[in-house]
DNA sequence: CTTGACCTTCCCCCTGCTGGAAGCCCCATC
DNA sequence: GATGGGGCTTCCAGCAGGGGGAAGGTCAAG
């Protein structure tokens, strides 16, 4: 199979299968023309690769569940490890994102949007201390 | 004020601020030797920064808002409509990382964590539709 | 034979910095 | 006056995770 195949078939731009390739995350053989010639199995890594990354694990994440992939005798655990340690990241990201929304959405709220110029949301980021204390939950220090 | 001061009372690196020279965010004078002298309204606008940063605003949009602080005749609709559509990206992004958590937590709880190589995560990785039926609350496609 | 769709490599661009090297500057100390 | 240790300056390189596009080789159809 050409590059543009299996870019429509495992969903990736062929840009980015170039780029696995280059960091060594799949390593297609290549025709006498030069060209990529992608077996069955580099489809594969390459759809696994696009669900790994569809689900949030970084190219280092994916790079240890594909070996773990193409190891016979893993141990689930260390699959599972590598999970749990994205699942983490995941939810302490949520967790700064709903602060920063809880914030932004009292300060949206509490702006009149006409044409006036006075706003809350300005006089929080310019450090007001009276439009922290009243409209920020997020605590300043 | 010389960078370092000014590093430490907008919290902001050094290196940061430099950068923020770079692309016309802030633009301190200079002391003869070369060095920059900031102005406490240069201080000023870094703490912005700062806190704009802090609530996730990208450099572009602090770029927008720090000019509509500065003009005095703005209306507080347009900071609204700014602060209004990060709040919908944010939204947004929360939900995705939800949806990505949900898929694994449910495939890192189906796991056994044990020595044995049989695992859910890797079989939805691989996209086996029988653990795709089974084990992912998030819609394949 | 030409056209157009592929494919190749190459390098720069993005966001938002961070680190490091090489070289001034300034103040204190010996 | 030399020296040492901070500061400060510039520039260069790099991180993730690719995207855009140029310049050129290839291949099958008409």
């Amino acid at each position: 199979m050409n590059i543009g195949t299996v870019a429509e078939r495992s969903s990736l731009p062929a840009k980015t299968i170039r780029y696995y390739e280059e960091i060594g995350l799949v390593r297609p053989a290549r025709d006498s023309n030069g060209y990529r010639a992608f077996s069955d199995t580099d489809l594969h890594k390459l759809a696994f690769l696009a669900r790994a990354r569809s689900l949030g694990f970084t190219l280092e994440d994916c790079r240890s569940l594909l070996r773990l992939y193409e190891d016979r005798s893993r141990a689930s655990a260390d699959v599972q490890a590598v999970a749990q340690e994205h699942l983490d990241r995941i939810t302490r990201k949520i967790a700064d994102l709903e602060l920063m929304r809880a914030t932004l959405r009292h300060l949206v709220d509490r702006c009149q949007g006409d044409e006036r110029p006075d706003c809350p949301i300005l006089a929080d980021l310019a450090g007001s201390d009276a439009a922290a204390a009243e409209a920020a939950p997020a605590e300043r220090h």
